[in-house]
DNA sequence: GGGTCTGGCATAACAGCGTTATGTAAAAAA
DNA sequence: TTTTTTACATAACGCTGTTATGCCAGACCC
């Protein structure tokens, strides 16, 4: 009754390829012959794997929201929350600068050609800002925040940071103003707009600088597998 | 000695018929022969006009700008400045969510396969800026804003109601928090963490509004001529 | 006005792409 | 062992951007 399975490790070693590919070489890189032949299989293993490129390019944005989880995982809560937000606002520009054209796929619209994101990729997406919305209601309730909203909180800062991103990668911000001192100047824009004082602010902003290096710059998130945990 | 002199409506209509596919029916209907087909030529019309297609995406991308700097151009000088900065802000929103697929392109890195802008395209994309460094400059004048580097301000507004709009671009902004409530709440937001109070960031965010309705949303940027000013 | 020469544009081909139809063989169940 | 089901290889289809080739329109010179 039951027919031959897929290879187990295959699905695994094509996300990695293909990952790897468009981290060294980008989009135009990604095609389904030159993934086939690195894997040493044919382009058919694409399709009775993923269903298609589609597929695989939403394997490989799976993978790019995991990464971001894992740099937000290791941001320690502390009794200052806003230097703790701070510190996600360089946990998501440090997996932004680490992964660049994964981030283009993850957030870039169409940024491969014919593949564009689902509702349920960002509902994906959408739920790795719960660990904000957290932060965000921890700012509130310490009385450094203004606004009572913490879901509305969190989307503003997102939404600032991800245009720095991404404006940073499009190479659009370089002299005379770096994107570091716009991003700087940016987060503690942000949180004495949403209520803190301009001194407070500028403490937890210079506190979370060296936190950043102790606790996320050096994370390396390991590749989870692909809906199939089995490794060799 | 002088040879044949290209047809200067070529160009255009080319440019025309592009940006008419690009917008009706998105960067997937954008092919060399498709735009050949509808202009009633061969491809080698995109060639001998633009060197290729990237050429021709690229004259796309200036009459994105030039429609960009168009809404622009009818913000008007207030003695409120900050009205006017939030004004822009407005208008910036307003050009990327009328023209979709040409801002991604004009901003969203590889979002055509196999195109990126050179360092000559950003530039012109930033001269764009300088509008909102001079309006900051007033800001700051006036005493609204307390950061003193109008262009480190610019930036600052520029990275985050571009963040916004990409992300509602990418349908990133839905329930429960809609687009609309997140831009409001940031342009406030923003405006108190430059410096401006609460109370007149909040009054001149909304006064804008009804600046916006007058003066920005019914303005329909004339296609411009592209490098031949010829037109019939 | 005729000659000349330069380059716009058409035709057709090439290499690449994602995808699919077809055939084969491997692996799981009976 | 037989049966069944599907993973995968091969080859083709239609599409893409690009280019080699050739024709001829049109601007200069005489």
């Amino acid at each position: 009754m039951s027919p031959r399975r897929s290879n187990p490790r295959t699905r695994s070693t094509l996300v990695d390829i293909a990952a790897g590919l468009l981290a060294d070489e980008g989009p135009d890189a990604l095609s389904a012959r030159r993934i086939a032949a690195e894997a040493g299989s044919s382009t058919m293993a694409v399709y009775t794997n993923f269903g298609g490129m589609s597929g695989l390019v939403r394997q490989m944005v799976y993978e790019g929201f995991a990464r971001m989880e894992a740099y937000f995982s290791h941001v320690l809560h502390t009794d200052d929350p806003v230097a703790d937000m701070t510190l996600f606002g360089r946990a998501y520009r440090h997996n932004a600068l680490t992964n660049p054209h994964l981030y283009a796929v993850m957030f870039g619209g169409a940024s491969l050609a014919g593949f564009s994101l689902t509702a349920e990729d960002r509902q994906y997406g959408r739920f790795t800002l719960s660990t904000i919305v957290e932060c965000a209601t921890r700012c509130v309730t310490a009385g450094r925040f203004r606004v009572g909203d913490a879901e509305l909180v969190a989307h503003q800062l997102w939404t600032a940071i991800h245009g720095l991103v991404t404006l940073e990668l499009g190479e659009y911000l370089i002299d005379p103003w770096n994107a570091d001192v716009v991003f700087e100047a940016q987060l503690t824009g942000l949180m004495v707009g949403l209520g803190d004082t301009v001194e407070s602010a500028t403490r937890s902003v210079t506190s979370s600088l060296g936190r950043f290096k102790e606790e996320v710059e050096d994370v390396r998130p390991l590749i989870p597998a692909q809906d199939d945990p089995e490794d060799g």
